[in-house]
DNA sequence: CATTCGTGAAGACGAAT
DNA sequence: ATTCGATTTCACGAATG
């Protein structure tokens, strides 16, 4: 039964066989008890490259880092039974309470791996992308350098960059929900939300996100892709006009989505763009109102009648 | 009956003072 | 810090089909 051993599964120390896999870095000899690695190497793509700061950040070396662990993942401590019975040995011995020092004793330290896990926590909660989770940290840490976030509630301040961070990867949730998987108040969070968006260098809040409101309702209500590129081409026509200075992006979205709805006779209830959009009845009447106001809606049964802009300028 | 529409009062928020 | 204006929400009733 040996003949089917591999040549890496020999010890290079003392060339015994190996037990594990050693392609996972999971293999130990059996001999002398050399571990061939002690990480758990991830035999998937080493890194993902999500945007520039990513692909400069990463190096191609190693277990794959995360910014969601205090230590980044790559904390190792020195082994007790290595070298321990060489006269060097009390080195060992100071370098290894130094080590448990800087990993775990330092209130930074301790208080950091706590809002870590309470990040991936919530944004695993909301499941969000584990790309979110990753930025969130990162952010946590500059805050965390610039004191910011010394004497403030890890819960709130963690469930508030959470809340950037989502933002940031475009995969934005309500207030609402973020506030209640943190089981903080809304109102909370908008005021952390507000100081560490100020605080955290986060260059460019990706843009203004009435469309992206009107792609992510139409998929959680199911539209079909006809009216989701109506309710598109209305928001489209109705943005040069100042009806839609102030006011939120949600109920527009809500809006243009009802409006499409009933053009397409789906005749959606505005009960159920306002739960999905989570604002009021009243608000998607508001908007869809003005929109009708100003806007003459050309049915498309009869497209000769009416000309296309008539709004140049 | 369910849905939609209109309205005043009240809360929340930002800008201006 | 307070005031002011706009927006959103709440609560209600009426109109519509």
């Amino acid at each position: 039964m040996d003949k089917d051993i591999d040549e890496s599964l020999i010890c290079k120390i003392c060339g015994g066989r190996l037990i594990g896999d050693p392609e996972r870095g999971e293999a130990f000899c059996e001999a002398c008890g050399y571990i061939l690695d002690e990480h758990i190497i991830d035999p998937g793509p080493e890194w993902k490259a999500f945007d520039i700061e990513d692909k400069e950040k990463r190096v191609r070396v190693g277990s794959p880092i995360t910014p969601t662990l205090h230590d980044y993942g790559i904390g190792s401590e020195i082994d007790y039974t290595q070298d321990s019975t060489e006269s060097v040995g009390n080195k060992y011995d100071a370098l290894r309470i130094w080590q448990k020092r800087l990993r775990t004793s330092s209130p930074a330290e301790r208080s950091l791996a706590y809002a870590l896990s309470t990040i991936n926590n919530l944004c695993s909660s909301l499941k969000m992308p584990s790309v979110v989770a990753e930025t969130a940290s990162r952010i946590y840490r500059q805050l965390q350098k610039k004191g910011i976030v010394k004497s403030r509630s890890v819960s709130k301040v963690t469930a508030a960059i959470v809340y950037l961070s989502a933002k940031i990867h475009e995969v934005e949730r309500s207030a609402k929900e973020v506030s209640e998987a943190a089981g903080i108040e809304v109102k909370a969070l908008n005021k952390y939300y507000r100081m560490i968006a100020s605080e955290a260098s986060v260059d460019h809040l990706p843009l203004p996100t009435v469309e992206k409101h009107i792609a992510r309702l139409a998929n959680i209500m199911k539209l079909s892709p006809k009216t989701e590129r109506l309710a598109l081409q209305i928001f489209k026509a109705t943005k040069s006009i100042s009806i839609h200075d102030g006011k939120s992006p949600n109920g527009l979205a809500a809006a243009c989505i009802y409006i499409a709805s009933v053009i397409n006779s789906e005749n959606l209830p505005q009960r159920e763009v306002a739960l999905a959009a989570d604002i009021t009845e009243v608000t998607v009447r508001h908007r869809y109102k003005e929109i009708l106001d100003n806007y003459v809606i050309r049915q498309k049964l009869k497209p000769q009648r009416s000309v296309n802009n008539r709004d140049a300028n």
